[in-house]
DNA sequence: GAACAAACATTCGGTGGTGTATGTAACTGA
DNA sequence: TCAGTTACATACACCACCGAATGTTTGTTC
């Protein structure tokens, strides 16, 4: 191996660890998800995680938000119209990786103590996934908040599915999304007509 | 303690472990769902436990199968509108013990031996929260059958919601509930309009 | 090219989990 | 009543995991 900075050195081991925390939050879940088994796929030992992290909890806290980041740049801004609100959201919620974030919702749910380590990571997500504040008027609609909410849940349900499936999406998993996105089509739709071209 | 017949003592002390187990997995979650804990909270010692069964599996497996039997009475055949099929998959759904069935999918999910061994009953459980095919008509129809599958995804997501915020119920969760009843009362209304009393 | 600091690697003790083996008390049948 | 079986309790060996302490290599600085 080539000389490396100690920066690099730095920022490879823990992307390297990122990584593989995530990796295995995904394929394998949080019980498996341990600091060896981390270690090991990332090709260090446990000392250089607890050189670079307080802890195991330390490093998948750092990796579940930095998977954060990524998938809110992914998503861009609040969307406009309904139906783009749930290509947004199932931007996300969509995403495999979105299992390692579900993982930590489910440990924290059940450990008091490990939800104060990563409950504001969690917190982000739960945000992320909501449907967010749009400038746009039509949001405000009752109908439409409430469509959202329920989509939502469906959503989440759908990402369940597969996470309890070994990641395999559903069967049914394309015409629920298809009925969404035809149903919240029809809500945009709906607004335009009733409010023109000032919205 | 009064004299007891030897079947009176295993079928109480059974029934301990089942109930002290299916809590637990409630209130705290699959990994805390152990062998000593079950024991401590059913006041008997790990070699009852072991004696009734081979290992903790086992009495997970039974505990989850009783549940199963429980909740299929209480859901009752299978429904003869939309809407009742909604609220018969959220008498189960919704029940709080329906926490210990997820998290034995979930657990199962990411642990192959796991799955093994309880995976003929959480597949059961699976069919229960799926939309019967009942003898109606109306269930054939491709909007009604996928509107279903969409809704047992939103029950799914809500109680997905409760379990990981410590069992209570989220703020939308009354209006998505509301929500989703109305478009299946719809549906149940389009039907009788189009086909009469002959349904 | 030392001296120092940072980035790792290795070793260790302790904890908490499991299943097995063995001991003891409660019931049962003759 | 006593021999045998069932229902439990206790004790044990074992394994996985974690975090701390310590050792070693690699880079940096003067």
């Amino acid at each position: 191996m080539a000389r490396r900075t100690q920066e690099e050195r730095s920022t490879a081991t823990q992307a390297a660890l990122v990584g593989a925390a995530i990796d295995l939050l995904v394929r394998r879940g949080w019980a498996a998800t341990t600091a060896a088994e981390v270690c090991q796929q990332a090709g260090v030992t446990r000392g250089a995680l607890m050189h670079h992290y307080p802890n195991l909890g330390g490093l998948l806290a750092s990796a579940l938000d930095q998977l954060y980041d990524d998938m809110l740049a992914k998503a861009g801004g609040p969307a406009d119209t309904v139906c783009g609100a749930i290509d947004t959201a199932w931007t996300a919620i969509g995403d495999r990786r979105f299992k390692a974030v579900m993982e930590a919702w489910w440990a924290a749910g059940n450990d008091p103590d490990l939800a104060r380590q990563i409950g504001p990571v969690v917190a982000r997500f739960a945000v992320l996934v909501s449907p967010r504040n749009s400038a746009s008027k039509r949001f405000r609609d009752p109908a439409v908040a409430t469509f959202l909410l329920t989509s939502r849940e469906a959503l989440l349900g759908l990402a369940m599915g597969r996470a309890t499936s070994g990641g395999r999406p559903l069967d049914h998993e394309a015409a629920v999304l298809t009925a969404l996105r035809e149903q919240a089509t029809a809500l945009d739709t709906t607004y335009l007509d009733r409010h023109g071209a000032r919205a």
